[in-house]
RNA sequence: GGGCGAGUGGUGAAAUUGGUAGACACGCGGGAUUUAGGUUCCCGUGCCGAAAGCGUAAGGGUUCGAGUCCCUUCUCGCCCA
């Protein structure tokens, strides 16, 4: 073949994607006017950590948001995809405690590496949006949106037992403790009373939950999850009355509460149990006979967590106060235990059923404490002396009272109710979700604008006086104690109210603040007067496609949402979700030297960096590959020989532009014609469009780029089955740049630099995402003939051939004509034919 | 223990949602080009075979037809206990 003399033959990625980066900078066309944009589009990334260098792991979100990004740009709209950094937190000070290096510094140092890496990936984003959550610009908002919050009532202080990482040296809200440990350090951790900030998300669960119901973009699972973490449940308080000490002593209390979602089962309650925090716990013991062994119980059920306490491998172990509690329905009196197994949740107390709860049933063998059946089953099969675990199914209330033989669905309602009449209790909703624990003692986050007065007790600073700054002359030691507890310059302020001296909270906030409302000032990220600038993130939210990891399920999406109704709340915005459509992409997991498959991580020493590789192949090769490898929101395995595949196609591509060169530009400008094609030509043209609707169906409903890429391959082998030369005709000529032209226009969401550069070469204007998405022609897909598959008892025996307009008579008749058929037709009955037009004939015989 | 999801060639995976299982790629085998290696280009590649057959974790069911729907069992993953 000829060679072009312009263009050369091996394909230069090197160069092309350097000059094209260098465009896009240069061109603005990442940067989106907020105001003036009439068709928008909100793409959003999950913005990193920068802890340094970014893998190919890390790669798969920033290539999946870029796709997407130039995908939706081609389609006309107005896409902002803005990027920031996510840039407090402990990775950056425990560098400072073991080189020095400020934590301003580390984190400025590795913004820019970063950045630099997301060029190189060919990853354009709008950097004039860019937010930084350390800088004081941003986190003077956060301040702010934490005085909103206090004025609110939604931020408050309370000592609290809370989780304690010592190796972290700081408490960790409920979400960051994973089986026992620090979700950073898997350190154990442990419980330790402290005074703490809150916010009080709480207030907000039912909406939480209930607003689930609008996120239809959300996968099932993310929501589930979020909902089980909620986790609201109905049930009902009940107070029991405690009875009198036989030594005429007097108690606090005349009564224990505990709460409980089985109240239909209380007629076989036979006792009680307290957690070990229980407060009353300690005076209803005093003088007791046991008091001191009890005290001894109570100090070692301290030391597990509430995690081992839960746990099924912990025996379950208690002792009995020697105090008695009448059971309000019955009159019974039981005894009251305190139990290892009860948390101090709720009411920290659990009325026991020990023959309805498979806890309260183990307890109750080992204590030898006495078991009562209150609900039977429909087969009313249920023997007390022969029950091996508790009955937890429903049934029907059995002994008890007057509630007996009622269905004990209906038996909650109703005993609730009673209960409710009488004054002894009360129907309740209950609320797993726990308030968030937001103080943080260490130096590198956004201090807690509060400030300490003799005189006039806590106060927030004066919003004309934020950001209150991070002081520099600081100490770095890795102990429990706040940094900025020892610089005297912030410590000593004045009071915001009457002006006497007083010291600054020296806690900082939980990074996930920062987090939790940093896509609303992508909108206003230069706006020194005011965190959100209400019109534009009214035209802009809520994000039209969120992207990021399923590790952020919980946590993040969680705050984000609560921090978006709270702003909704306080007249910020006029909506109260923040994300419409959410996409959680798999991790990338690579063999490490052990040669087992873990997520890649540097400590598990599988990591692969890009920079070899984009040396190696190039940008393009590395996007194309990170989507083939796999449906995007599963896990995928990385393996280095995928990458040459995916590096041997772009060649291939290259080379078919390149040697057909002035092929190509000689038939530039003519559309192909379905009157003047051949047969091979109507092929190739119909697989063009089959593919550009394939892709375009696929891009709109999920993102499967794996099968997307996949077709795109597929036609290039069908472009090559066209064995195009420079003696075709015209109308093959302009068939096959059709199809090339289209190959350009569809690869280039992932591979936007080698398509530019083709883009050009075929004589297009340079920018190619400003180009429109290719559509369908219609007639292109219209087929004369139809090839069926026809099966007898369901085995595939012939392929036909028959005309597109063919009735299911005429196709059953080209069927059994078929001579492969009758073969299988002989000395049989038929006994049925079935026709799918277009697909099959399916003949049963017998 | 409960909930959800998954299990398809040597490998990553497809399958228009009940209609030709294994698209596309990796790997492997064969051939051509090349001094050679690499690149590139053809051809082959689920299993067993001469054919028939068998094949989507295992077993059963519904159906003309099941990877897809239903039931039972096993294994793995995630979340909640």
């Amino acid at each position: 073949m000829e060679r072009s003399r312009n263009m050369q033959e091996d394909y230069p990625f090197g160069e092309i994607e350097n000059k094209w980066q260098n465009f896009w900078d240069d061109n603005g066309d990442f940067v989106t006017d907020l105001a003036a944009a009439e068709n928008p589009y909100y793409c959003l990334m999950m913005f990193p950590y920068p802890s340094g260098k970014l893998h190919v792991g890390h790669g798969r979100n920033y290539i999946i948001g870029d796709a997407v990004a130039r995908y939706k740009k081609m389609q006309g709209f107005d896409v902002l995809t803005p990027m920031g950094w996510d840039a407090f937190g402990l990775p950056a000070e425990n560098a400072a405690i073991k080189t020095g290096t400020p934590p301003a510094e580390y984190t400025t140092a590795n913004i820019a590496t970063m950045k630099e890496q997301l060029r190189a990936w060919g990853c354009m984003y709008d950097w004039e949006k860019e937010v930084t959550s350390c800088m004081p610009e941003y986190y003077k908002w956060t301040q702010w949106l934490f005085i909103q919050f206090y004025k609110k009532g939604l931020a408050y202080k309370q000592n609290s037992n809370v989780n304690w990482c010592p190796s972290c040296a700081t408490v960790l809200a409920n979400e960051q403790v994973v089986d026992g440990a620090c979700e950073r350090c898997d350190s154990e951790v442990v419980q330790k009373a402290m005074e703490q900030w809150f916010f009080k998300i709480t207030e907000y669960a039912q909406r939480l939950l209930d607003d689930l119901n609008k996120l239809d973009g959300w996968p099932d699972r993310v929501k589930t999850m979020q909902k089980n973490w909620i986790g609201r449940s109905e049930g009902t308080e009940v107070d029991f009355p405690v009875v009198p000490r036989e030594d005429g002593g007097k108690d606090q209390i005349d009564h224990v509460t505990c709460y409980t979602t089985r109240v239909d089962t209380i007629f076989g309650c036979t006792y009680m149990a307290l957690a070990p925090e229980h407060p009353e716990l300690k005076n209803l013991i005093k003088g007791m006979p046991n008091e001191a062994e009890i005290l001894e119980f109570i100090k070692e059920c301290s030391k597990l967590t509430n995690l081992d306490r839960e746990a099924d491998e912990v025996e379950k172990a208690g002792l009995f106060t020697g105090r008695y509690l009448i059971n309000p329905y019955n009159g019974e009196k039981i005894e009251l235990w305190v139990g290892n197994y009860v948390l101090m949740y709720g009411t920290g107390a659990v009325m026991a059923v020990p023959a309805h709860d498979t806890r309260d049933f183990t307890f109750a063998k080992k204590y030898g404490l006495p078991i009562k059946l209150s609900i039977q089953n429909e087969e009313n099969s249920l023997v007390l002396e022969e029950m091996k675990t508790a009955y937890t199914e429903d049934g029907t209330c059995v002994d008890s009272g007057e509630f007996s033989g009622m269905n004990n669905r209906e038996a909650i309602q109703k005993m609730t109710a009673f209960a409710e009449e009488k004054g002894f209790g009360r129907g309740t909703i209950n609320f797993r979700l726990r308030d968030w624990l937001i103080s943080r003692q260490r130096y590198w986050g956004a201090p807690i604008p509060m400030v300490y007065c003799a005189d006039c007790g806590t106060v927030p600073v004066n919003e004309s006086d934020l950001p209150i700054l991070l002081p520099t002359d600081v100490e770095f030691k890795a102990e429990g104690e706040s940094p900025l507890k020892g610089s005297a310059s912030f410590m000593n302020c004045a009071c915001p109210k009457c002006g006497k001296p007083a010291k600054r909270e020296s806690d900082t906030m939980d990074t996930f603040v920062d987090s939790s409302w940093y896509f609303l000032r992508y909108l206003s990220a230069k706006d020194d007067t005011q965190a959100v600038n209400t019109e534009i993130a009214n035209k802009w939210m809520p994000v039209n496609q969120y992207i990021g990891g399923i590790e952020h399920a919980i946590l993040h999406l969680l705050y984000a949402r609560f921090f978006t109704k709270v702003c909704k709340d306080l007249h910020l915005i006029d909506f109260d979700e923040p994300f419409a459509q959410l996409f959680t992409q798999g991790m990338i997991c690579k063999k490490g030297p052990d040669g087992n498959l873990y997520k890649m991580s540097k400590s598990k020493g599988n990591v692969v960096s890009p920079e070899e590789l984009l040396k190696k192949y190039g940008a393009d090769t590395v996007r194309l590959y990170t989507l083939f490898i796999g449906p995007p929101e599963k896990e995928a395995e990385w393996q280095d020989s995928g990458v040459e595949g995916a590096y041997r196609f772009l060649k291939r591509i290259w080379r078919r532009v390149a040697l057909n060169l002035d092929l190509l530009k000689s038939v530039e400008g003519k559309q192909p014609d379905l009157v003047e094609m051949a047969d091979a030509e109507r092929d190739l043209y119909r697989k063009t469009n089959e593919t550009i609707q394939q892709i375009t169906r696929g891009l709109d409903g999920a993102f499967t780029f794996n099968t997307a890429i996949a077709a795109i391959m597929e036609l290039m082998n069908a472009i090559d089955h066209l064995k195009i030369a420079d003696d075709s005709s015209d109308s093959a000529k302009a068939v096959f740049r059709d199809a090339i032209e289209n190959v350009v226009l569809l690869i280039s969401p992932f591979a936007p630099h080698i398509a530019e550069e083709l883009w050009v070469e075929l004589g297009h204007e340079a920018g190619i995402m400003n180009a429109d998405w290719p559509t369908v022609n219609e007639e292109a897909l219209k087929r004369d003939e139809i090839e069926m598959v026809v099966q007898v008892n369901g085995k595939v025996r012939d392929k036909i051939t028959v005309s597109a307009e063919a009735s299911n008579d005429e196709i059953e008749a080209t069927a059994k004509a078929s001579e492969k058929v009758q073969l299988w037709l002989e000395g049989k009955t038929i006994r049925k034919v079935i026709v799918v037009p277009g697909r099959l004939v399916n003949i049963a015989v017998s």
